[in-house]
DNA sequence: CACCGATAAATTTGATCATATTCTGACGAG
DNA sequence: CTCGTCAGAATATGATCAAATTTATCGGTG
């Protein structure tokens, strides 16, 4: 290893120094989020450590989060793997955000303040730029924030925390499905989801939620089906 | 450390040797799951690795675990405790619950075997003598149980997953309710169920199992609002 | 003589522990 | 009431042990 690798130290701009376990985890929750972690592949220990500059104990902490999440699989041995979805599990997790969906939208809409507004429109604008470079990572990403705002907003913690646990069970698919089909074919419903909150139309807005999702969650179920 | 403390092995009846930190996560598990750590109560490292007699890693591993489920709570600096439940959080249970258990139910109907609901006959025969034995623990434990074969049965990995995380959020409350109401006044809706399932209709199973958490969630909704 | 399967060495990876370091909250002196 | 000191608890490291996979070897067979 050389001599100048910079220790994983959260550096100063991010206030509160935050633990090495938590750092790791939501870097490699990241990586698993936005697919940079295919299905099916195998996640070691010691190939983390390695890959993340950082020590053994933390490495482990992150992985058992993202397990008992879902992110991640025991293999029986232990190994340790992104799972590989069945259609079976898609239907599973349709069927789930169908609600969750649903009621974040309704109560995000009944307490989104302007500002909050404000920052749902850029994300969203983000997002349209990233379709017309073709960057996939930079648009699920900001797909990614511009749901986990809404959650953020529905002041539901343990409903939000549901519907990013799910998140992170598709995560690496969507990022298999969006490789194959190009940011260009990527439909959503924000912009009639935004014009909902706008107005105050609480259940537009549920309604938004849950059809952005379910095109979504579609095209994850048809290349399921085809290979 | 003596000579002759047992560590953590798991005896040979266990069948395949699992690793110290499975051992000790089903252990808390199930410690907080019925109640044995009471809400609000702090939870430290050290005192579970003399508690539980084990090594300090895989408790770790243990508490990350529970903590990413919600059964535990990170507490800004360093300490973790069992959460406190406020009204809203219940509210939320009872949304998600609300479609969890109908969906579970309903897919365990067409999935049981003569097998399985004499399993659960069993379960619930064992329940009532719990109940007129006015044994609590025996209580909690057979409700669970019930409950979490109708999930197994169900054969919706995810959704069963979702589901038994809610029972880790709210099991350490009902514990108080229960150890206040006494177990007589604690009426359910199994023997509706069981029939619902002996017949095969379904819908009606689904029904029963909603308003059977319903009654339940709704005693912990009542003494978190007096109390 | 080439090929195949099974057993055994070697290597990689995971599990656990003991220990050093850092951080937090409390206590007490000024 | 404030600030410095201190005990105790959590964090993090690297070493050590154990398990599993991979690779290599060897005898037998077509």
């Amino acid at each position: 290893m050389d001599g100048n690798a910079q220790k994983v130290t959260g550096d100063d701009t991010s206030g509160p120094r935050l633990p090495a376990h938590e750092l790791i985890y939501r870097r490699l929750r990241e990586q698993i989020l936005f697919g940079e972690i295919a299905p099916g592949q195998p996640v070691t220990i010691q190939g983390l450590t390695e890959r993340l500059d950082a020590g053994m104990t933390p490495v482990r902490e992150a992985i058992r989060r993202l397990t008992a999440e879902g992110a991640l699989q025991f293999q029986g041995n232990r190994r340790v793997i992104v799972p590989l979805l069945s259609v079976e599990n898609i239907s599973e997790i349709i069927f789930a955000r169908q609600w969750l969906e649903s009621h974040l939208g309704l109560r995000a809409t009944e307490r989104a303040t302007p500002e909050d507004l404000a920052e749902l429109t850029q994300l969203d604008d983000d997002l349209d730029a990233a379709i017309a470079n073709g960057d996939l990572q930079g648009y699920l990403e900001f797909n990614y924030r511009f749901h986990a705002k809404i959650y953020d907003l529905a002041d539901a913690p343990i409903l939000a925390a549901m519907a990013e646990g799910l998140w992170l069970r598709f995560g690496p698919s969507l990022r298999v499905v969006c490789g194959r089909l190009g940011t260009q074919n990527l439909p959503d419903r924000h912009k009639e989801l935004l014009e909902c909150m706008r107005t105050g139309d609480a259940e537009g807005a549920a309604r938004a939620c849950r059809e952005d999702m379910l095109q979504g969650m579609e095209q994850v179920r048809d290349l399921l089906t085809t290979s």
